[in-house]
DNA sequence: GCCATTTTTTGACACTCGTCAAGCGAATCG
DNA sequence: CGATTCGCTTGACGAGTGTCAAAAAATGGC
């Protein structure tokens, strides 16, 4: 009877709405000042909330941050798609992709540490690992939208896995998110360079190889 | 004078060699519990030192934190020259080479867990950036090494820069890594085939060409 | 064997953290 | 209008932190 966790469609809009301006609130000082150093105190002292309130929505420290990380995955998840589908050619759909990837260190290079961080906590603590988890997969898939969008362009197939192509380029935009936030200006262009070259070696050369 | 099991001829040869074997005793921790939660007391308890020693040969947990990365460092530093040196065929050294990407990842995740931390941790604290340069710079030169004899044995030219070839071959390392702490089984054996599959693709495909 | 120096232990300090109980104003409702 | 929940604030508690000073032990030269 008690509509008290979840009542996600009608429920208490109030509730939701208060653990989203919270998640918001978490996810800047988060980006600020890493996982380590975050505490509730300063997380609500940058909210208009007092301290205590953060318990009040949620279980403890945990359920915060896998929240935020959720609601960092659903900022993330359609976020390429507008370049998919405005794609008109191969190349210009690869050229947007790199910019665009780099457009968003520029941007939000606070969230994309935050994220890095958090992937790193996960090895450490269990309850993390799952929310991590489910970000990847995520990513992996606008990852994944995007390459075939291009490689249909191209009239070519894919020659790798989801998994790996998601891993390349995030080894490329990591490297780029460390260089950028040390102060190299030419971080983001060459991770743009990178991401142009790398998309066409990730297509077979001929439609019928395998 | 004294054979100690340092390296270090003269100058102070005890009191680097307690540096060392604190340094030891701090990364099986952070190893353990990471950058956040490991805390000064219990490194110590897993030495056969007490709380306070670590001030008398740091200046501060961060300068612990330092030395442990530039230990890790020097660890690295030749790891594959083995692998380089005694290669015949260049499809030999590219399956040594991801065999043992694997075996590290085997035996030593908790050590490579850490060091994503700390990666992980410089983009928020200063004082850790340069240091964590210094690691990257250094295994993107293992990489380089491993990556220019394979070319050299296959008569062709590496098409990357090694920056790149670093981020790449990071990013599945770091993605496996992941994996295989979440228990996936198979995420050894499939970076090994990611890293056998892209190999060949950072190379020209031909000598004479740019 | 004694003294000076180095090395190590111990205990405390000031501080921050997550958590929670008690209280309070406002809104809701019978 | 009074009672009762709800939303939120406040203040406190205990545990844990990095740091350091003082004591204690070990070391080495004479």
């Amino acid at each position: 009877m008690s509509p008290s966790v979840a009542p996600e469609p009608e429920g208490m809009p109030r509730h939701d709405d208060r653990r989203r301006a919270l998640a918001e609130s978490a996810l800047r000082t988060l980006g600020e000042l890493g996982y380590a150093r975050a505490s509730l105190r300063e997380i609500a002292q940058n909210s208009e909330f007092s301290h205590g309130v953060v318990h009040y929505y949620f279980r403890d420290k945990l359920d915060l941050i896998v929240y935020c990380a959720q609601y960092y995955e659903s900022m993330c998840a359609d976020r390429y798609d507008d370049l998919v589908d405005g794609a008109t050619s191969a190349e210009g759909l690869c050229d947007d992709f790199a910019s665009r990837l780099a457009e968003s260190i520029a941007q939000d290079a606070s969230v994309h540490r935050l994220w890095y961080d958090l992937r790193s906590q996960s090895m450490f603590e269990d309850p993390l690992r799952e929310a991590v988890y489910g970000v990847d997969r995520t990513l992996e898939g606008v990852v994944w939208r995007v390459l075939t969008a291009y490689a249909e362009l191209q009239g070519r197939s894919v020659a790798v896995t989801p998994r790996t192509a998601y891993g390349l380029l995030d080894g490329l935009f990591q490297q780029a998110l460390l260089a950028h936030l040390a102060g190299q200006d030419d971080a983001l262009e060459r991770l743009a360079r990178q991401v142009r070259g790398l998309l066409p070696q990730l297509l077979l050369v001929d439609q019928d190889e395998g």
